[in-house]
DNA sequence: TAGCCGCGTGAATCTACGG
DNA sequence: GCCGTAGATTCACGCGGCT
């Protein structure tokens, strides 16, 4: 029966569960015009890197050195990107659905160029990284995000948006356009013989989860042009939709097909299970000061009255030579190591003197209430 | 008054803390050339209010289902986006940062032309809001956010970034890409003389502190070439820099300016930052011995006692058949390209193994009680 | 067993200065 | 402007080994 089905479909579709070796854009004219649903795009992010990078402890960083990364110039992208963008264009169905992910080494150029194909843009998607790496040098914020960009054929497509699923897989409040995820780690990686990881950037099968329970229906055909490990198969399997991707190195389509081979899929009542985490936000101690609690030039001090400190503008505190943070500053007045600023450091108020931790819970209530 | 006090103030610094008023390009050429240290920039994005498509200039856009028209739009915004950076660019410093704010609908193009231009993208930064607009249609996800670029001028361009005090204001851990923030709202948003709101777009002051805090020094001037309600004047004020604004309305100008007179700046050591080693004055290893802290002949060992080298007199080291540098034999015993030598090698002391670091700082302690 | 600790690692445009 | 060298710099989490 289920054979039957399945070769029904096949008929109809010939196109729906299979990998096509080769080129993006040439692979794509294999396949009918107007014939995909939802298309999910990890193009290379031309990072441009130069020279290698080092831990702290000089252990190397293993970053992304592949030729499919490598471009000449920021005008070879562009055309590249073009390229894949119409061919993908071509066999969207009108009312389909695009996802591009990219960091900020290239989303502002596909961005833009999607516009100018006519595509619409219907947000912007942030993905925070619950563990990003850190940046090693000191020299820049932490690269703790990527941005993917949800965008429709055309204005006046229309799209697939499952509203009321999203509302309620995020506690009955409305999804934001700020999503928290960790990293693909631990059992999850796909990893080579020799125990490396398999490709260098496969994404969290959570993150593809989202995006297709979001914008496609049970039984929606997906496309992803950047195959790789298959992530996007696989988890398209597992929430009982198709797929086609598009890959061009034999070792990742193997790898992609025994993964994908091993997803059992998910009973369609269970899709309406599932769950997202809010984690309790963590407040700095320069929050305090951005909210107006805490004045730049007011004065801490210890519970016993033994130690002041001056808060600046900056967040650190000044007492006597010591300089830092609210942990460092309250450490070296005592002579420890180390020491919880938030309870040690109390400020004066009509009431008494508060510990910063006070109003730190306050803060966090006020953002609570606020639906942060 | 308030023109002779402008005559000084033109006299002694001639663009510092002022409003120029007129379009952003023109007014900008009065500006000199490399007079600015950095530019916050939250240029208009009117594009696609509504299904209605504007140009810059306000001027309506007919048949917004024409393709062609689309694209004459798109082409219309980044023109003015390229003349505005370029008027921006040339008034900015080799060394000076640019940020830029935006959505979805404006930030790609800005960003595409930000690295045609030559700009060097160092991060997007993720304002998270904490109190967005719900989408009250139910048919995207609730637009929670805004973007930042933060870009320097070149490649090579050696900017500023105030890690050590980002890493503070954080509690010690270093700031991400990601920030989370309320809007303006309340006493803080202006009113006009009606009680609605005088600016659509308003930015909160926590926002640009943080962006002045993180990548501009007390004493720096800072361009704002879209200026609306002042919020960059008001806090690069507060904060101890200088401003320079550009507006081409004359309400905005005025509220601009009542607003920043009644800014009270924060006491000037409440500003200072928070130096890290890498500002501190350079200690050459032979300073130490000169001083009497190592005795040539010393044996400095590793923490975990593995490697034992022996100081010479020429402040070099020496260990089995290596020599050099206390960094250059730190790496050769680990077997590394690098070594921190002032955290790696340790000496024999009363109170148990130091390490050279703190000689270092006891050292630097010492001349600045001299006055040195 | 449970817990502690060390180790490995992730899409990264990652130094500054003097000669 | 090139080149050589001093020397500054990391967070979250999973896993395996050891107590």
């Amino acid at each position: 029966m289920a054979a039957l089905r399945e070769a029904v479909r096949q008929a109809d579709a010939p196109f729906e569960n299979v990998i096509l070796k080769g080129d993006c854009v040439a692979a794509l004219e294999r396949l009918p015009k107007a014939s995909v649903d939802l298309v999910f795009a990890d193009p290379p992010y031309n990072l441009q890197l130069d020279g290698g990078l080092t831990r702290p402890d000089q252990s190397v960083v293993d970053a992304v050195d592949d030729d499919w990364d490598k471009f000449a110039s920021f005008a070879d992208y562009d055309a590249f990107t073009r390229a894949w963008l119409l061919a993908v264009r071509r066999v969207m169905k009108p009312d389909a659905g695009l996802w591009v992910i990219g960091s900020y080494h290239n989303i502002f150029r596909v961005g833009a160029i999607l516009q100018d194909l006519g595509f619409w843009i219907l947000n912007d998607i942030v993905w925070r990284k619950s563990n990003p790496m850190p940046n090693f040098r000191g020299r820049r914020f932490t690269n703790a995000h990527e941005t993917m960009i949800w965008a429709a054929k055309s204005a006046d497509a229309r799209y697939t948006f499952n509203y009321e699923a999203m509302k309620a897989f995020n506690d009955d409040v409305q999804m934001r356009s700020d999503w928290l995820l960790p990293l693909c780690t631990g059992a999850e990686r796909l990893k080579d013989g020799a125990g490396r990881k398999l490709h260098p950037t496969q994404k969290p099968e959570a993150l593809l989860a989202r995006v297709l329970l979001a914008s496609s229906k049970p039984g929606d055909l997906v496309l992803d042009p950047f195959f790789g490990s298959g992530t996007t198969g696989a988890v398209a399997k597992r929430l009982g939709r198709s797929y086609v991707g598009v890959e061009r190195e034999q070792a990742y389509i193997d790898a992609a097909e025994a993964r994908i081979a091993a997803v059992e899929p998910i009973a369609p009542a269970a899709l309406q299970l599932l769950r997202g985490k809010r984690a309790e936000p963590r407040i700095p101690f320069g929050t305090l000061i951005e909210a107006g609690l805490v004045a730049p030039g007011a004065i801490l001090v210890d519970a016993r009255g033994r130690h002041r400190a001056e808060v600046s503008a900056d967040g650190t505190l000044r007492s006597g030579a010591h300089r830092g943070s609210i942990h460092r500053v309250g450490a070296a007045v005592q002579g420890f190591d180390a020491c919880n600023g938030w309870t040690f450091w109390h400020i004066e108020a009509a009431s008494g003197a508060v510990p910063l931790d006070a109003l730190r819970q306050k803060l966090r209530d006020d953002m609570a209430a606020a639906g942060g």
